[in-house]
DNA sequence: CACTAAACCTGGGAGC
DNA sequence: TGCTCCCAGGTTTAGT
């Protein structure tokens, strides 16, 4: 599911709902779901939620405590605000706040994590901690690009989805900004000039930020808080469009494998550069 | 260090 | 209807 648009959209509606509640229970179904020590999970029982925010793909929530919860949401999970009920089928831990709210976190594939440590371990935990830039910061993205990209020989969508290099990007948004910037997504990170890196790098606001006004994209089974799905994907330029017309040129937007992912893309509006090396016109 | 493939999981959809 | 194969929004780890 979720690159940082469905995140963001999830963290500032935490904001809104959760901030100054107290955590009443944190429990799993599915314990690898959950990792907390029993000190850490006893500090944050009985504390208040002072602050919710995200970086990258990540959400962040202090409290006024020594503990802090750390949620990533990876491919199926989903962070829903109820009131106290069954679990459904693909409930793995659930957070239960003072005021008989539950936040349930629900998790098809089991890949998403919740993590309750001490607030100094999440200060230098290490995803954190190695995350490139915020994708939406387009100068400091600019800065990362023309860091990392001479010396990858990869394609650039690879440089796009690596979270060391810039932080909350994924494969929906990697081919949307590779469209706008008119990069194809195979090129090799190296070969690609300092204009059309520049290019690229405010690309990357442009579509975010559209992507967070539409509260992100569902592909199948991102939801926000109220369970409500993301609308991005109705205006989506090139992802998930396989044969469909291209809405710049007409020509029939193309897919394929590229950097071991499905990559939609515009063969007309988004060329090959010849020979990338030393080629002074890529 | 850069890069690729596999692993972690479940289930929907396509094709037969 | 039922079976098999392929695919999926992310990240880590093992291996080249």
């Amino acid at each position: 599911m979720p690159e940082l648009p469905e995140v963001e959209t999830i963290t500032r509606q935490l904001v809104h709902s959760v901030v100054g509640k107290r955590i009443i229970n944190i429990t799993a179904r599915w314990p690898r779901s959950l990792t907390a020590a029993p000190q850490d999970l006893d500090d944050a029982i009985g504390a208040r939620i002072t602050r919710v925010e995200r970086r990258g793909k990540l959400i962040i929530i202090s409290t006024d405590s020594d503990s802090s919860v750390l949620i990533h949401l990876r491919m199926t999970g989903q962070l829903l605000l109820g009131v106290l009920e069954k679990p459904d089928q693909h409930e793995r831990a659930r957070i239960v706040l003072d005021d008989t709210s539950v936040l349930r976190f629900n998790d098809q594939r089991k890949f998403g994590r919740i993590q309750v440590i001490s607030q100094e371990a999440a200060a230098r935990d290490p995803f954190l901690v190695a995350l490139g830039p915020e994708a939406t910061d387009a100068a400091a993205v600019a800065r990362a690009l023309r860091r990392h990209a001479p010396r990858r020989r990869s394609p650039i969508k690879a440089l796009l989805l690596d979270q060391h290099v810039i932080a909350g990007i994924g494969n929906i948004y990697a081919d949307e900004i590779l469209f706008t910037a008119g990069i194809n997504p195979a090129t090799e990170a190296s070969a690609l000039s300092i204009p059309r890196l520049r290019r690229l790098a405010s690309a990357c606001p442009e579509i975010l930020n559209q992507a967070i006004d539409l509260r992100g994209s569902t592909l199948r089974d991102y939801r926000d808080l109220d369970g409500t799905s993301g609308t991005y994907l109705s205006v989506a330029r090139v992802h998930g469009r396989k044969g469909q017309t291209c809405r710049r040129c007409s020509a029939t937007i193309a897919y394929a494998s590229v950097a071991g992912r499905g990559t939609y893309w515009c063969p007309s509006c988004q060329r090959r550069t010849r020979s990338a090396l030393g080629n002074p016109f890529t």
